[in-house]
DNA sequence: TATCCTGCGATTGTCGACAATCTGGATATT
DNA sequence: AATATCCAGATTGTCGACAATCGCAGGATA
């Protein structure tokens, strides 16, 4: 269900990637940090060796950047990098979404939906910390990439993209304000795919996210003013 | 000029991943084949820790994938991967184009313009191998991605994507009947970027794919049949 | 005072050896 | 004969130590 890998029987640098990443993107480790890997490997309680690679598999991931006999430091997402992203992802989910009206099951779509009720559920409760629903509302997203029977879709917006979201998602999410209106344009988005409507599905997810970009970049705009 | 990694002053898991990626897009390596780390450390005349740090690397290209304590394979290209693969960069070419009509230069367009004769020069020789048209082929697409000022887009296309389409290429371009329509096409692109428009230049691109792509799908059909 | 050199500490890059795990085939059992 | 078990051999995963390189502080010189 969750695209983020779970390491289950796997090697060390594995875990040690998975539980990495896990801090890059809760913000645990700021951004732009230097990531020392002697510290790094006694925290973990593991050699230098696996620790190395696990740094090599978080470059391909993109979560940091390694610069020869000058280490690793923690990606920084600025301004371009995040409008970069969300631009691609507007057009890759897109296509996501107009192959997912014509290739989805009426069960899966059924999901889709059983899966905003929950959403809404947990709006309502509210107690609930921004957090799940940020997560929730990615799962949302990435069952439709699913649906699109693209392998390479699914490891573009699973495997990297995903990631460098979520890292935006923790730096952004407090004001959780746009719930609502996501939450909207979500039914709208398998409403258009309940009746196959692949254009209308694809204008629909790009408007929705170019909405979720918005959202973000007047929110750095008012940190920027502080 | 050239988007792939040129190893100058770097480390011997850069050399070696690069090395490997050659060896693996050329051929050399079978798809499929099984990596063997000993081996190819001995070989590249190094230990096995960088080896497996390239290994990682290029896992994160897509090019070799990994399985836990049963070593390293090459990936093997089948005919969804392809498909997925063209369907992906159809679209994302397609959005660099429409970028890349606003952002690029006038001196940038010229340029192009000016590669496109250097191809055409190479075509009329003919005697030069397939080989130099298609990395040229493969060029002139990289330039309008740069053009299109999405760092996020130049990665993608250009360090994971631009990989498997060389390995691609070098599998299958061995009748080149395709060359002179392409070139043909190209001008096209040219011609709409230089004109700003890119609702045009984007639609003449994913049809250039959408060309390559069905005339590679024939081709796999033929070796199919034999 | 500004600039360049130099040496030291810290950090990264690399290697060889050892432990853990998988693979394939031979043997034994039903 | 078919299946299960187990034992090498090979291969991957991991560790600790050593070499190479970088960054920076301190001092020398113009």
């Amino acid at each position: 269900m969750k695209p983020i890998t779970v390491p289950e029987q796997s090697t060390l640098a594995d875990v040690a990637a998975h539980r990495l990443a896990q801090s890059i993107v809760t913000g645990e480790l700021a951004q732009g940090q230097k990531l020392n890997e002697a510290e790094l490997a006694e925290r973990f309680g593991m050699g230098r060796g696996p620790l190395r690679e696990a740094l090599r598999q978080l470059e391909g991931m993109r979560l940091v950047k390694r610069i020869p006999n000058a280490g690793a430091r923690v990606v920084v997402l600025d301004r371009k990098t995040l409008s970069d992203l969300y631009a691609v992802r507007e057009t890759l989910e897109g296509m996501a979404c107009r192959l997912a009206a014509t290739l989805m099951s009426d069960d899966e779509i059924a999901q889709l939906d059983a899966l905003l009720d929950q959403h809404e559920e947990q709006i309502k409760k509210q107690g609930g910390k921004v957090y799940a629903q940020s997560e929730g509302d990615l799962d949302f997203h990435y069952q439709i990439v699913r649906g699109s029977r693209n392998q390479m879709l699914m490891d573009l917006l699973g495997s990297e993209q995903y990631q460098l979201l979520r890292m935006c998602r923790y730096r952004t999410s407090r004001n959780a304000q746009r719930t609502k209106p996501a939450l909207q344009q979500h039914r709208q988005i398998v409403a258009a795919l309940a009746q196959r409507d692949g254009e209308l599905a694809e204008m629909l997810m790009r408007r929705h996210i170019q909405g979720a970009w918005q959202s973000i970049g007047e929110m750095m705009d008012k940190e920027e003013a502080a």
